[in-house]
DNA sequence: GAAAGTATGTGAAGTGTAGCACTAACTTTA
DNA sequence: TAAAGTTAGTGCTACACTTCACATACTTTC
């Protein structure tokens, strides 16, 4: 009886969440520099903007492969579409948005999702005064009928900006939909099943981190963190 | 010649920022055990609605002091007071808000900060179409007063919620003014001399760190982290 | 009032991440 | 064409954070 089966050793280590969550901000950068005409740069020039250090970027890289070229950096153009490849956006996502209140109409607004991959594919809220009415030429649709659109467009991802209280209730029904991740503004945790991711944006959590130290006057020497 | 003078063994080590972060999920958890009604709470119950260890919360608090009872765990309002304390929230801060479009004036109107010590204390813009105009009960004023008011009202907090290309400038402009603590919404890592913190929320980066793991249909089984 | 049960605080062990420093590969200079 | 200069990729080390597990202290039960 063969117990201990070897494993594949060739087989590389799944990269940690870290790394996955600083691609986004290498993406970024990329797209800034190619902006400004800059075809190539070096993980030290990179990693300088970013306040990220150069053989940080190199090791997050080798989680998925060699891009550059030694003596000479990386090709901006060419890396930009490798990472973004890698994150899965050589696609567009469709994203459910529910709760649109001041905070869900400024996001359905936001400019900057549809040019990175993120199409906000429908407007959700359960107040009947809102249903039906246009945000830009989006309309918004009752929460009851997420579920539907949900299903019919294969709806994966989804941001909920409704208060604390509901955000449990339409989490719940977003996952029975079938959404598998969530972007989450209500100040609450979540609990989800597993097999579907969760993420936060709390700016009051944010900002009370830093009343500790500004409280006790302790300068910010930790730039080196640029941490969403 | 005293070389190596004794540093006093003592001293508290100083804890590091992971916690401070953590720190007001658990004040955010405690505010609505308290609004259930319930007054005592062990690391247990507590960190099963955060999805935190029960080690990982005592391990936190014990930076700071020891705030339970022994086979009873927390009193709930005594520990939310304490931990209001240590993170400077036992006064309110005043804080800056520059750029007063959609996210802005959402941001603005919204009510979670006043409640949580964040009083906004001036909307900014550059547009002379705003200037003057109202959010709420808040006039908007011109950026270029920032610098007056920023000093006048001893505002050490900032949030920017202007376009990524303008974030910068507006940075420097702020820290100059007097501030020391930035919550940024431009999708640009910013550049500060020490002594200054910045945060970001960067909706695009975390729903791209997202669609990393739907694109392969990796589980989330990371729930484990309840990351702003 | 003793025994059983509960839950904190913490030293130590375990795990994971970041940074160093070196080799290899490529370009530029002389 | 050789030497000098640059920079990627990476094994190893160092550090930081998390988790374990236990001694201690308090309550409840019988």
């Amino acid at each position: 009886m063969a117990i201990g089966v070897e494993v594949d050793v060739d087989r590389m280590e799944a990269p940690p969440d870290v790394v996955i969550r600083r691609l986004p901000l290498y993406a970024r950068s990329l797209r800034y520099l190619l902006q400004e005409g800059i075809e190539s740069v070096s993980s030290q020039e990179l990693g300088d903007r970013i306040n990220v250090t150069a053989a940080q970027i190199r090791k997050d890289l080798s989680y998925f492969g060699e891009f550059g070229k030694q003596g000479i950096g990386y090709d901006v153009r060419k890396l930009l579409q490798q990472i973004e490849d890698i994150l899965g956006l050589s696609h567009e996502w469709p994203v459910a948005l529910v709760g649109i209140g001041h905070l869900g109409a400024a996001i359905a607004r936001y400019e900057g999702f549809r040019q990175q991959g993120i199409r906000i594919a429908g407007l959700f809220d359960s107040n009947p005064e809102k249903i039906g009415t246009m945000i830009d030429d989006m309309p918004i649709l009752s929460f009851d009928d997420a579920d539907t659109v949900i299903k019919e467009q294969g709806i994966r991802l989804a941001i909920i900006a409704v208060p604390a209280q509901r955000a449990q209730e339409v989490a719940d029904r977003l996952v029975m939909a079938g959404v598998r991740a969530i972007l989450s503004y209500a100040p609450t945790v979540l609990q989800v099943p597993d097999g579907v991711w969760v993420r936060y944006i709390d700016p009051v959590a944010v900002l009370h981190s830093m009343t500790y130290y500004l409280a006790r006057d302790v300068s910010g020497a930790r730039q080196n963190d640029p941490e969403t």
